[in-house]
DNA sequence: TTGAAAGCGCTAACAG
DNA sequence: CTGTTAGCGCTTTCAA
């Protein structure tokens, strides 16, 4: 059987109690004192049981990270995500755990009235979300990953898809492309309303191209390459003069690539492709290396845990976050023609 | 506050013994008293606290996923392993927590110390690895995914790594193959020798090819994509009759691939490349698709978690678990020369 | 079939 | 500064 507290306190001829204030430094000590009960802990191998620490002070220092069911965010950095805000948990003396439940809020409630975790991360979070709304009604906090609609009293941590797209296209425009194409992604299941990121990224796209009088040309694609092939034939014959594109999904992005090669028109040097929010990994494995924005997926994690925490001990609140991707040159080069 | 047992036990007008007996099924109740109860519960919305209930019965009902804090299995299905645990794991009402430590053991001893885990799942597991020995000194169930040199008593979960190969090498020979190449995998920091799943894979490609007559061919890349195209410039100045090749690295066969073409050896024209073990997000994004073995990521998660509760629950155990890769096909044909 | 009561190992008043 | 004590909410003998 593990060590408890009382075998310590008997070992070091104090109380119970005084080994606790050592231990969570909760109420001074004589330094004499603390020196024979910190021997005795070292003697005896002791270990703070937090199960009852946890049943004792109402605090277990654990938080869910849940995680939707089907992959909502295709290709994303989740693992990246998950990591980071593991490692953010653990280095403020949390826990993290992953619940992955659908997205009725149904499950989540059952869930949070186990009163396993002092607090939840809520990954993909969706436009309008049921699984926030039933939150709410719980006392637990919680911290979003992702925007609803409605963003009264929230805290959130969320990619600044706004100003990653201008990150894209002033880089090509920098590199002199006046005729910029957007691949946004779709998903069937609730069309293009329904998907923040999709949502976010077209608008800014938009605004970003009226505002410097490119023409918009928008096109969507579906997360697999042979989606991303048929965006390229269709770009190819509604908008030829297209010298550059955006494509906001990876495995489009490399169908995009291959079928524009195919047709003659190889990137980089005749067309120059950008995958918008891809996941480290993509970027190394492409080729030729494409220019990427980069989703900060660790970062992320760890933004999300930090806001957590800081409404679990009443610090002043991290509300709204917003990180922009990281731009990663790949080969891509000036229009053809614009070249010295 | 949440309701507790005590009050639901006074609103059925029992003792609280009596209503942990029908919440956990734990001994017979009679019918009419197990209707007040249910009743009472339902009204009041109670719901077991799971930390009270683990304090009590020395059973948190939580299993540690441990992960390293590197990335040891570059570009794989970690994603997948961890959500394909996490769903084993709330299937049987357990919760999963993610721990990210170093590949020494004493971070491990201290987070299960904390007693707060019923079990541990150790991911990328090497052959020589410093947590496995620290877990046999304690008294807490755990089980690999992966394999040390030594696993007398242990329980692990892995990919059938030559079973996997030997399906590659089949499915290349049944194409008319004779000249079947293997890029390995290679990770600096402990050389070719210290990672599993490298040595393994090669000593089966090796046997394989002896077996067939097949004169090895043996290359190695890192993880990227530059590395796979070193590795297809170095095959075809010393193995230029090649006209397959089986690739352990996501990027490296991206890399590969492209230089392929660039050399005028297109794929899967002229050359079939296969990547082995990769992830599903790599085979869809793949173009030409490339036929795959796809790790079971998910498989193995749950298969992980099965293991260990086995362990936990005093069942039959699941000692050596080995699961064969998925072989998708992808547009690869037969050597130049032999179609039809 | 049900109840009483003794913990599980620790925290947090409160008292001294 | 240190000790006493009453829980935290539930499980689990042991009796009834």
């Amino acid at each position: 059987m593990a060590v408890t507290m009382r075998q310590v306190a008997e070992a070091a001829g104090v109380s119970i109690a005084t080994v606790s204030f050592v231990v969570n430094n909760s109420k001074p000590v004589t330094p004499e004192t603390r020196r024979r009960i910190e021997r005795a802990m070292a003697e005896l191998g002791f270990r703070p049981n937090i199960v009852a620490r946890a049943l004792a002070s109402r605090r277990t220092q654990i938080l869910a990270l849940v995680t939707p069911l089907s992959r909502l965010w295709p290709g994303a950095a989740t693992r990246e995500f998950i990591l980071g805000a593991a490692q953010a948990a653990k280095d403020s003396n949390h826990h993290l755990v992953i619940w992955p439940v659908g997205n009725d809020g149904d499950e989540l409630v059952a869930l949070v009235g186990q009163k396993l975790v002092d607090g939840v991360l809520l990954m993909s979070v969706q436009l309008d979300d049921a699984r926030v709304e039933a939150l709410r009604g719980l006392d637990t906090p919680f911290t979003l990953i992702g925007r609803t609609r409605d963003l009264t009293g929230l805290d959130y941590v969320d990619v600044d898809i706004a100003a990653s797209m201008r990150m894209a296209m002033d880089h090509l425009a920098g590199l002199g492309h006046r005729h910029i194409a957007f691949v946004n992604g779709t998903r069937d299941e609730e069309g293009v309303a329904g998907f923040g990121p999709y949502v976010r990224s077209e608008a800014a796209y938009r605004e970003l191209s009226t505002e410097r009088g490119i023409g918009p040309v928008v096109l969507y694609c579906r997360s697999d390459a042979a989606s991303g092939r048929e965006a390229a034939r269709e770009l190819l014959a509604t908008a030829p003069s297209t010298t550059a594109v955006i494509i906001q999904d990876e495995a489009g992005a490399a169908g995009l690539t291959a079928e524009l090669r195919r047709l003659d028109r190889p990137v980089p040097d005749d067309i120059s492709v950008l995958s918008l929010l891809s996941s480290a990994d993509f970027a190394e494995m492409c080729d030729p290396p494409l220019t990427t924005v980069t989703t900060p997926g660790m970062e992320l994690g760890r933004l999300g845990v930090e806001a957590l925490l800081r409404q679990l001990d009443n610090r002043p609140r991290l509300t709204a976050v917003l990180r922009t991707g990281v731009l990663a040159r790949g080969g891509s080069t000036g229009p053809v023609g614009s070249r010295r």
